[in-house]
DNA sequence: GGCCACTTTGGAAGCGCTTTCGTCAAAAAT
DNA sequence: ATTTTTGACGAAAGCGCTTCCAAAGTGGCC
């Protein structure tokens, strides 16, 4: 019962022009004039037409879709990541597949599936875990391949700075009295897949402390995994370590959430006897006060999608890497209420 | 340079058949003789030859591709219930197309898309809380709707019964002496994306103490996120309540794994002092000496995928629930060393 | 005014399959 | 032995698009 979608066809009879001009217009190929463009369009937009993708694929030989590969971890993280993907495919009208890979396994059947071979015209590899796990010679089809938070000499890689961010935090933590510590990211996951973010942001932070010429010992370190708790853990233990003040350099915003929490139980002031540093920069670390390293994910997104849009339509070059910065807001967490 | 794909005009031509009868091997069409199938199968092995599924999708006007809508949550789950989607839909000859849901604005996006019109000719819903963000009426498309992990009357659905499971660890737990504690799943995501599972299981277990006459207030529940310092927390909080023994329901193994590890650092003993029961049965109960109640992941995730299966090809009766238990394996974390 | 070079356009060919239709031979029924 | 039914299969007709090619239109320039 339920009426075919209209086709190709009847919006150029509609639009009075042939089925090329048509399909010109949904390329958006330039050798269309503008009215004629317009009275496709206006067809199409009667009509209800939207292009029946596969069949564009059979013609074409291309799929129009890319994939990213990505591990299973912070949710809002990728949230943005994608928004900002998307952003830029959806301009290219390309779809984008999912492939969130939950355990190493899951990766190789991936790599290996025919899905590569007809569905993606190119892959957004994400983390520096899954980017690691990478065959070392060159990917199984012809297909190209772009990095995305993660960096490698091989590929275009679109990558965060993450110790910098490190630096960034430790300069801005420096100038306050009291004992400096850390809350070092350690990812969940499998060991396979495991990020090293939260390595080099500890590592950024110890680079800049030493310039500053700030005392810092290894035990000034806890590792947690990513979660509330593991912030509220750290503050307890930094407690045990050193009287008030305490600077704390959290790796994600969620542990710096729990540091806040446990102080407060703890009866702490946050912004004099507890500052607190986060990491990500979070809509919500707004309205906690939560001074953060902000993240441009979502540029970071758009400008992976496209490198590898770059590379399907043709382009040759040697891999390039795009690097991008994390910037300090400051907030009532480590400016005092 | 990369050769041409095999078609199935090859195909026909190397096994000196037509297209036609390449087409319905393909399809398992039953009008073919077993030599001749032999002799086309032989050629597809020799050219390395796999259809294009493009091609198919356009030719016969389906996408030979479902769709499964997923939180993201618990990756071990996920990983176990992929397992027995994939082995149908393989069988089947059927894609998999994966739609993680990272928040309610992504559901809503999704099922507007376009992919759900082309992409899909069947879609899973797991999930009781995405289960519930189903609009009210019909679902947008003509697409058949299964939920997996969830259950509404309005649709199919294969669901777990965790009342049933919290039932049998009250059976199970009520035979010790000592006090009975529980901690219950709260699921980390987005208000509206939440699961009820953790609430269904104490409630079973509510319901399996009253009839054993057990006593178990209020306040022996502890509530927690899906992590293993929530398991910590919890052992923590039940040693200010009670002495030894506890004997503790865990809504979920990652959970009674947090309370085995808390028990260590306690110098509890674990079987006698302290006695866990798990929920979910994943692999690595079985090392830990975790007892636990095994769920039928990937049986679940079958069953959905034939329910489907069977509504892509045209069955027209009314919903249809299938219920699956969890069943009780007991390790030494419940009978001693 | 006439010629050339673009620009714009229509339509046919083809992408690799599924499916329908008709044929032919073998099996079953008369 | 003849007719009818059935089963196996080849060939052709699409599926809805992209793209190529040739034709028509447009303007600039001498």
């Amino acid at each position: 019962m339920a009426k075919r979608k209209p086709t190709i066809h009847e919006v150029a009879h509609l639009a009075q022009v042939g089925i090329g001009t048509v399909s010109r217009v949904l390329n958006n190929h330039p050798s269309v004039r503008p009215e004629t463009r317009e009275r496709v369009l206006a067809a199409m937009a009667r009509l209800g037409y939207s292009p029946n993708p596969h069949a564009r694929r059979v013609a074409g030989g291309r799929s129009y879709t890319v994939s990213l590969v990505l591990p299973v971890v912070s949710t809002e993280f990728y949230n943005r990541l994608l928004e900002g993907i998307e952003a830029v495919l959806t301009e290219e009208r390309y779809e984008l597949a999912l492939f969130p890979i939950l355990s190493p396994i899951r990766l190789q059947r991936y790599l290996e599936s025919r899905s590569l071979a007809y569905q993606t015209d190119g892959i957004l590899v994400s983390s520096q875990g899954l980017a690691s796990l990478l065959p070392d010679q060159r990917f199984p089809t012809e297909r190209p391949v772009v990095l995305v938070d993660a960096y490698s000499p091989r590929y275009d890689s679109a990558y965060m700075d993450n110790r910098l961010g490190g630096r960034l935090a430790a300069e801005h933590l420096a100038q306050f009295p009291g004992s400096l510590f850390a809350i070092q990211l350690r990812e969940e996951l499998d060991e396979v897949l495991k990020n090293t973010v939260g390595q080099e942001r500890i590592e950024g932070f110890r680079e800049g402390l030493r310039k500053a010429r700030r005392a810092f010992p290894g035990k000034h370190v806890f590792l947690s995994r990513f979660s509330l708790e593991g912030g509220r853990l750290a503050l307890q233990y930094f407690m045990r370590l050193a009287k008030p003040p305490y600077n704390i350099f959290a790796g994600a915003d969620l542990l710096a959430l729990g540091v806040l929490e446990e102080a407060e139980r703890q009866g702490l002031e946050v912004g004099r006897e507890v500052r607190v540093l986060g990491f990500d920069g979070h809509p919500w670390t707004a309205e906690k006060g939560l001074s953060t390293l902000a993240q441009p994910i979502e540029e970071m997104g758009a400008e992976a999608a496209r490198l590898l849009m770059s590379r399907i339509r043709g382009f040759k070059g040697p891999p390039r890497a795009r690097r991008f910065e994390p910037t300090l807001v400051v907030r009532p967490s480590t400016q005092g209420p």
